[in-house]
DNA sequence: ATGGTAGGAACCCTA
C-alpha cells in the first residue's frame, strides 16, 4: 500500500504546526506540498526529517509560489518543468525507488501548481489569464509524452463540474470556472486518458470542495467552496487505487491554509 | 455591485 497526500499550504514555513499534526494523524506515505512560498535554503527540513519524512524534492522560489514533495518512503527527484516559460517554481516530479523499477509497483508523482489566472477571465487585458491557459497547453503537450504511470497531483485552480463549485451559475464567469478553462483542462485529461481519482471515489454530482476563501469570516457560512485540488492517475495506476479521502476539518484548524489535504492510497 | 483576508517581502504583489 502507499499512501499519497496534496495540500496547498499556503508558506510552509507559517504552516508546520498543522502539517505536523496532519503527518501525525494521517501519516500518508508521500506529502505533496503547494504554495511553500520559500527557497530550498530556508525549507523546514529538520521538522519533516524529526516526523519520519526524510525524502525531500524541493522547487522553491522567493516569497511566491513553490512545490515540495516529502517521502517517508525511498524516492528521488525525476524532474523540474517550467510550464509557465518565466522562471516560477510550479512543479517537481519524483519517482518511487524503494520497490525496484519494472516491478510493476513504480510510480512517478508530478506536483504541480496551477497559475491562479487574474481576476479577468480575458487575456487580452489580463495576461496572468493566457499565462494560465498557456501553462495547461504545455503541460497537455507533455502529457503526450508520458511513458510511466504517473500520478499527478496538486492545485489546479480549476473546479470542472458543477457539483465542484457552490453555485455553478454564480461562478461561470469568475476565474476557475469559465467554460474556457474546463475545456482547456479537459483536453489536458484527455492528452493521457487522465483518470480524476477523487471523483472515482466522491462521485459527481456528490458535493467535493478543497479550498474556501480567506475573505469571509467562516467559512462554513454559506460553504462557498470549490474544488481546485486534484489528483489524476493513469489508468492502469488508477485501476490500483484503493481509496480516497479528504479532510475538511484543517480548514478549520489554528492558522489554517485556504486548502484542505487529499489522500489517494493505492495497492502497490 | 462591491469588497472582503492572508502571506511574504519590502511598502506591493500574488492569491
Amino acid at each position: 500500500m502507499v499512501s499519497v497526500a496534496s495540500w496547498n499550504i499556503n508558506s510552509v514555513r507559517l504552516r508546520m504546526p498543522i502539517v505536523a499534526q496532519f503527518l501525525t494523524e494521517q501519516a500518508p506515505d508521500v506529502l505533496c506540498l503547494q504554495e511553500i512560498k520559500t527557497v530550498e535554503e530556508t525549507f523546514p527540513f529538520e521538522a519533516f526529517n524529526a516526523l519520519g519524512y526524510t525524502h525531500h524534492a524541493i522547487h522553491g522560489q522567493k516569497g511566491y509560489h513553490g512545490v515540495a514533495t516529502v517521502s517517508r518512503i525511498p524516492m528521488k527527484e525525476f524532474s523540474r518543468h517550467d510550464w509557465q516559460a518565466n522562471g516560477e517554481a510550479r512543479h517537481v516530479g519524483v519517482e518511487l525507488t524503494g520497490r525496484g523499477l519494472g516491478s510493476g509497483q513504480d510510480m512517478v508523482i508530478e506536483n504541480v501548481y496551477v497559475p491562479a489566472g487574474g481576476d479577468v477571465p480575458d487575456r487580452e487585458v489580463n495576461p496572468k489569464f493566457g499565462q494560465k491557459l498557456d501553462f495547461l497547453q504545455r503541460m497537455t503537450d507533455w502529457a503526450e509524452t508520458i511513458e510511466r504511470p504517473t500520478l499527478i497531483v496538486g492545485d489546479f485552480n480549476i473546479a470542472p463540474l458543477e457539483s465542484d463549485v457552490w453555485s455553478h451559475k454564480q461562478l461561470l464567469k469568475v476565474v476557475s470556472h469559465t467554460p474556457l478553462e474546463v475545456e482547456t483542462l479537459q483536453r489536458f485529461k484527455d492528452a493521457h486518458d487522465f483518470v480524476d481519482v477523487g471523483r472515482e471515489f466522491i462521485k459527481d454530482p456528490e458535493r467535493y470542495f478543497s479550498w474556501w476563501s480567506y475573505r469571509s469570516k467562516d467559512y462554513r457560512v454559506g460553504d462557498r467552496g470549490r474544488r481546485l485540488d486534484h489528483m489524476w492517475a493513469s489508468p492502469e495506476l488508477a485501476a490500483k487505487a484503493t481509496g480516497h479521502s479528504i479532510y475538511e476539518d484543517c480548514r478549520g484548524w489554528e492558522k489554517p491554509s485556504d486548502h484542505i489535504p487529499l489522500v489517494t492510497e493505492f495497492a502497490l
